[in-house]
DNA sequence: TTGATCACG
DNA sequence: GACGTACGTGATCAAC
């Protein structure tokens, strides 16, 4: 029996190809696949993990001639080339192998298979049974003692002589002969005609050999299997020569090359960064431990003050505000870090308490010489999330002056809107190869969590020094980037100057009547206690409606309604409004669990949601403006989202009348009209969609007749509702089928609707092909201020995600661009409202809407001051229209 | 924590 | 010719 350490034998093309198909749609922001690379690497960390090889070596196929393709000049002649995603892998596969600690062997004119069989059979020469690593069942020819091959296909499958017996009841030996029979079509070994798996396995099965079977094949009871051999044996012999896997290629077999000593962490953690695993990375990243750095306190203002001496000769440096607290708005302020150089900070304890709390100096006194540094505007300041600690600095009288800053959340979010996060740590991995302390590290997790207050200084130290050193590096990193993508002035000109007006309008809040949200409260309790006492008695008993779930099982199995559509995953019955909607013809019980569900969504999200979040200090409702959330330059809103305050029915109305103004004020809320449409004629240059933006013409109008004619018998309300759908699904690139159901009308009419649309706008049609040609060009999509969004799906080979790629690549210019629009109005009304006499602020910003609380002896020349900068925010070639209003609440300031 | 649902532009 | 069928967000509730 063979004994000694297994050597592992990688049949690295095999398993390159099996995880090219296994994985589907895995790119860089680039555009480049990386599957097969991704899928290869994930099985070798398997491999490694579970069976800890103490020898390991791969081989991969070579382009080129092999001594088979001269034998027989149309071998795998019928295999289709590598695909060009794939060929583009095959050095990243081979570097990922090497850097893992795998060496690769390869030998001109010969396939990975010879390569491995000669390793293979030479290996018990050298004291080692082999492991063929495939999923190849051509190397089932090489099984035997001391070679097993394993398949690491799902948990993996180890086969010895016995096992490759039970899947195909041959012997080892056999194999070669079974796979002469069955050829093998993908590398165009053609085998004998009429025969297949089943055949050749039960032939040789009988006759023990090809040999045998040739000379008994006049014998044989079944004409196709007896002519295709008498016919074919010369080629089934062919066959056979073919499949059998060389074991003398002259390779060298050297033991200690073969030894497995790990993997080069280094080498591994500059390819996953380049390739973008970044799940991959932490566990390859350079310890924290291994840089040398000089972190300290500043424990007294003598120190503080040198330390901001040194901070003005140095002309920048970074920040990071500790707090505790969720929102900025009320945390209280604990220390702050601040580093000019990288792997070097300091900690200036402000609110330490408990253990350590000696060290804290008075907030008053540090905060007193911070501040001509942090409102000097020659100095610039770098931070991650810089608003952040504009709000809470601000909150201590500190008003920070940054027109030459550097965020770097903000550059990265420029640099990659795509990002599912542009927090600091995976930032400080993937950049700067650095794994950085985590706050649940300092702090411990869930209700246990300590406040950093109450955490001992020095590891407070630690982290905060972290976070100023990490964003002094992270800065100097992707500066360079952010010009070599052009986007510099986008930077410069819309989003760094928006940082404090955004800090501004979190701070400053909005006020909510309490007292009116509280009476719409029982209201609406008294209403859907209502509604569900009828809905109960038309289902046959009591339920929670709110629960999908007891929902689904009311409707489909007790009132046996029919199921419409399905959930997306657990493929549930749907209980979606389209649905209920649709089932609401059927039975009026669904009619009321509509209702019951629309006041219940209002009275959860706002009504009784909303007091709650009212803070204590100021009595008003601080949202938290999000700068690098949405992909397409929106700003988001959360805790709470302010951007999705019911406006659409009636109860909606009333929930918005409960925004209301400073006695003495009024509330100015200004919109763009029809700002994405607008920003699409300019960008199509259509004259048509032009030329009616410009005469003033109502726009869904002049869509109703284009596409609708002149003479429809259709109320001109209605053709107008249809048309302005239209509108926007274009925009979107909605299809026929929806548009079909949203309007009420066939599929074909509504295809129809959307060629009369473009024909009607032709330049539309043209934008839209021109900016995915240079989608597909670039990998990437961009608004006029040059703002992008990488679109790496273009290339997908699924039509679905492709076809969602696509959609992306039309809206984004359009919707980011009137985000640009929209930002550059903001920063042009804050200057003015500055610069004049008014005491007006901004308040809140809804993607195409402005919102001021202002005196109401200014209102007027306010309202008429804002809508003149945003009309005036950049210039196209069709007006920007503004309506504003003016009211005691947000309601009434939008009539 | 995830999925379904639904509020806004 | 089929594919699945409109973009972008955030909050809540139920159910695991």
């Amino acid at each position: 029996m063979a004994s000694g350490p297994t050597l592992f034998l990688i049949d690295g093309s095999n398993q390159m190809y099996r995880a090219y198909h296994a994985i589907r749609g895995l790119t860089r922001s680039d555009g480049k696949s990386t599957n097969a690379t991704y899928g290869f690497i994930t099985m070798l960390r398997k491999l490694l993990a579970d069976h800890q090889p103490q020898y390991i070596v791969a081989s991969f196929d070579l382009r080129g001639q092999t001594f088979r393709s001269q034998m027989a000049a149309d071998y795998k002649a019928n295999r289709s080339p590598m695909p060009g995603d794939l060929a583009e892998q095959v050095p990243w596969v081979h570097e990922a192998c090497e850097a893992m600690g795998v060496p690769i062997l390869t030998s001109e004119g010969y396939e990975a298979d010879d390569v491995i069989g000669t390793l293979a059979s030479k290996a018990a020469a050298h004291g080692l049974q082999a492991a063929i690593v495939t999923g190849d069942k051509d190397f089932f020819q090489l099984v035997g003692d001391g070679i097993r091959v394993y398949n690491p296909k799902d948990d993996g499958t180890w086969y010895d002589a016995q096992g490759v017996k039970e899947k195909w009841g041959v012997e080892p030996s056999q194999v070669c002969d079974v796979l002469a029979l069955m050829g093998d079509s993908i590398d165009n070994v053609k085998g004998v005609p009429g025969i297949g798996e089943k055949g050749a396995t039960e032939l040789i099965g009988t006759y023990g050999s090809l040999d045998a079977l040739l000379q008994h094949a006049p014998e044989l009871k079944n004409k196709r299997q007896r002519e295709g051999l008498m016919t074919h044996a010369d080629q089934a012999r062919q066959s056979r020569q073919l499949v059998t896997i060389k074991t003398d290629v002259e390779v060298p077999f050297e033991t200690e090359r073969f030894r497995f000593k790990g993997a080069d962490r280094e080498r591994c953690y500059a390819l996953f960064s380049k390739m973008e695993f970044r799940t991959l990375l932490p566990e390859y990243a350079p310890t924290a431990s291994s840089v040398q750095k000089d972190y300290a306190l500043i424990g007294s203002t003598d120190e503080l003050k040198a330390l901001v001496a040194e901070l003005r000769a140095a002309g920048r440096f970074s920040m990071k505000v500790m707090t505790d607290g969720t929102a900025p708005v009320r945390a209280t302020l604990v220390g702050i870090a601040i580093s000019i150089q990288a792997a070097t900070a300091r900690y200036i304890p402000l609110g330490h308490e408990g253990f350590g709390s000696g060290v804290s100096m008075a907030k008053a006194d540090a905060l007193a010489i911070l501040a001509p540094l942090l409102t000097d505007p020659s100095i610039e300041k770098i931070g991650h999330d810089l608003k952040a600690d504009l709000i809470v600095l601000g909150r201590h009288g500190v008003d920070v002056q940054n027109p030459n800053g550097f965020d770097t959340m903000i550059a990265s979010y420029l640099i990659d809107a795509n990002r599912s996060s542009q927090e600091l740590e995976p930032l400080a991995l993937e950049q700067l190869g650095y794994k950085a302390l985590t706050e649940e590290a300092i702090r411990g997790k869930g209700v246990k969590a300590i406040a950093f207050a109450h955490v001992p200084v020095d590891s407070v130290l630690d982290y905060a020094g972290e976070r100023a050193d990490i964003a002094f590096q992270l800065a100097q990193k992707v500066k360079p980037v952010l010009v070599s993508d052009a986007l510099e002035s986008v930077y410069r000109d819309l989003e760094l100057p928006l940082v404090p007006i955004l800090a501004a309008i979190e701070r400053v809040g909005v006020r909510v009547d309490v007292r009116s949200l509280a009476s719409q409260s029982v209201l609406l309790d008294r209403e859907m206690t209502d509604l569900s006492r009828r809905i109960f008695e038309l289902a046959g008993g009591e339920f929670n409606i709110g629960s999908p779930k007891q929902l689904a099982e009311v409707l489909f199995e007790r009132m046996q309604l029919p199921v419409l559509k399905r959930t997306g995953t657990s493929r549930a019955p749907s209980t979606a409004v389209d649905v209920l909607e649709e089932l609401a013809l059927q039975h009026q019980v669904c009619r009321l669990i509509l209702d019951w569900r629309g006041l219940s969504k209002l009275k959860g999200t706002y009504i009784d949601a909303l007091p709650s979040l009212v803070n204590p200090e100021t009595g008003r409702v601080h949202t938290q403006i999000s700068q690098a959330v949405a992909a397409t330059g929106r700003l988001s809103s959360s805790d709470p989202n302010l951007q999705n305050i019911p406006i659409r029915t009636e109860i909606g109305r009333q929930i918005r009348s409960a925004f209301i103004a400073e006695p003495g004020h009024v509330l100015i809320s200004a919109d763009y009209s029809q700002i994405e449409l607008r920003v699409l004629a300019h960008l199509s240059g259509d004259e048509r969609l032009t030329e009616a933006f410009v005469r003033g013409d109502d726009i869904h109008d002049q869509t109703a007749i284009r596409v609708f004619g002149a003479d429809s018998q259709l109320d001109p309300y209605e053709l107008r509702r249809r048309a302005k759908i239209i509108n926007y699904a274009l925009l979107y690139g909605k299809t026929a089928f929806t548009l079909a159901k949203d309007i009420g009308v066939s599929q074909q009419a509504a295809q129809q609707f959307i060629d009369a649309y473009f024909a009607g706008f032709p330049r539309v049609r043209a934008f839209i092909d021109k900016t995915l040609a240079d989608a597909q060009a670039s990998g990437a999509v961009k608004t006029m201020f040059g703002r992008r969004r990488p679109v790496p799906e273009l290339t997908s080979r699924n039509f679905q995600i492709r076809a969602g790629a696509e959609r992306i690549a039309v809206n984004m210019p359009i919707q980011g661009t009137a985000a640009d629009i929209l930002k550059r109005a903001m920063i042009d009304v804050d200057a003015a409202l500055a610069q004049s006499h008014l005491t007006a602020r901004m308040i809140l910003t809804v993607h195409d809407e402005l919102l001021f609380e202002s005196p109401k002896d200014q209102a007027d020349e306010v309202a008429a001051l804002v809508k003149q900068k945003m009309s005036t925010a950049v210039t196209l070639n069709v007006p920007l229209d503004v309506d504003a209003g003016i009211g005691e609440n947000w309601t009434q300031a939008k009539g």
